[in-house]
DNA sequence: GCAAAAGTGTTGCCATTACACCCATGA
DNA sequence: TCATGGGTGTAATGGCAACACTTTTGC
């Protein structure tokens, strides 16, 4: 006996993936020339097809991997993308994934592996497909996200200064922040810790490094 | 020549659609009682298989109107589940969606016919695989949405009352609101307009009527 | 006349914003 | 000594929350 989902058709699956990096005072987005047929050597979103025994997440964590070599890196799913062409290929439904590295944590070596390189998120260039709008989107999402929950550690060594968080935010946010505003709030959280060493590359004066607060006990 | 595509596999794709309906100050969802194995007469959401040349957001518009009659509802993506053992059949990745109806507007002789019920949103009742967490995700994605734009319209007829529009906000949030503070706040966003009549169902004073505003000239 | 829902303003508070100067240091 | 980026406090504002009584009318 046929069971009832024998007659449905079946698509193939993949998940791209927006890798934001923060460099330099600028997000930046990992992107990859493609390697084949169709739009070989064009720009696009790293990604890979949904195996037969993996989630969907298991697939964004084993393309991240690949990709960057890092494990345990912050993800979230961002949309899926399901319209009828547009893989020029094939019909290919994709699910889209941003995650946030420590670009210092980038094994660079990796650039010229995968033929890929970071842009700068303020300075894209057309990717192919929908992969544009992938990144819109995933920009949007992290937006929304770190407005809610202080995600922007990820981006940074364990250990940064003021100055260089709001340099991210401000990256994140796509806009200017006020100096002290910004130290006011984010140390109100009282999820900072600030340390006794100082970053002194940016500044001669230098700049006091802050870690994430060990957590203290509840009251 | 084969493709790059062709080695890959290709997974059953679904869409499931959580299908909000606003009715005596609750916030409802329509449910089905599944009617083939597995799990054959339990309860599940609406849903239903994309097909070949079919867009993700047709294959909701698809399912939508079949279980509704309605057209051009109001819908967003919420979330792709893709866990491997997500579905007990067979393997299914499936796309949720949420839609907003005019109860009023339901037949409800669809109900017999696909043997589905209206059940309020406080009280869910266990649903098939991850369903349960679907519904879940659903209500999340429809609060952070209205909070932003107004779509708590598209749950409620072309006329209604301002007692109407705050009752349907606190079942979508699920908390109390002062009534002076709502009125303010809906009024000073000038999109609603008073009408001159009265709807004198739920009071014996009555309530005036309001709805959406002709949009005025840009000035 | 009374029960039941509709309608109506004011106040205080808190969070956000705006804003300008001194400090420390390396070159 | 000067150029560069780091660090600090206060005042004004506006949005949000809290709050109680009067009105209408069907029964």
């Amino acid at each position: 006996m046929t069971s009832f989902y024998s007659e449905k058709h079946k698509f193939l699956l993949a998940v791209d993936c927006i890798i934001f990096g923060f460099h330099e005072g600028e997000l930046n987005v990992l992107l990859l020339h493609r390697s084949f047929e169709p739009e070989k050597g064009k720009l696009s979103l790293p990604g890979g097809f949904l195996k037969e025994n993996e989630s969907l997440n298991d697939a964004a964590i084993r393309v991240l991997n690949e990709l960057t070599g890092l494990e345990n890196l912050y993800m979230e799913q961002v949309h899926t993308f399901g319209d009828v062409h547009r893989d020029s290929g094939e019909r290919v439904v994709s699910v889209a994934y941003y995650a946030l590295i420590n670009i210092n944590d980038y094994d660079t070596s990796l650039l010229g592996k995968y033929n890929a390189i970071w842009v700068k998120s303020t300075d894209m260039p057309n990717l192919v497909f929908d992969h544009s709008e992938m990144v819109q989107s995933a920009r949007h999402a992290l937006c929304q996200r770190a407005a809610i929950e202080p995600v922007g550690f990820n981006l940074l060594p364990e250990k940064f200064t003021l100055p260089q968080f709001q340099t991210l935010y401000e990256a994140i946010y796509g806009e200017v922040l006020d100096k002290r505003n910004f130290r006011k709030k984010v140390l109100s959280m009282n999820v900072l810790e600030k340390l006794n060493e100082k970053d002194k590359l940016s500044s001669k004066r230098g700049a006091f490094l802050i870690g994430l607060m060990k957590k203290s006990i509840k009251s």
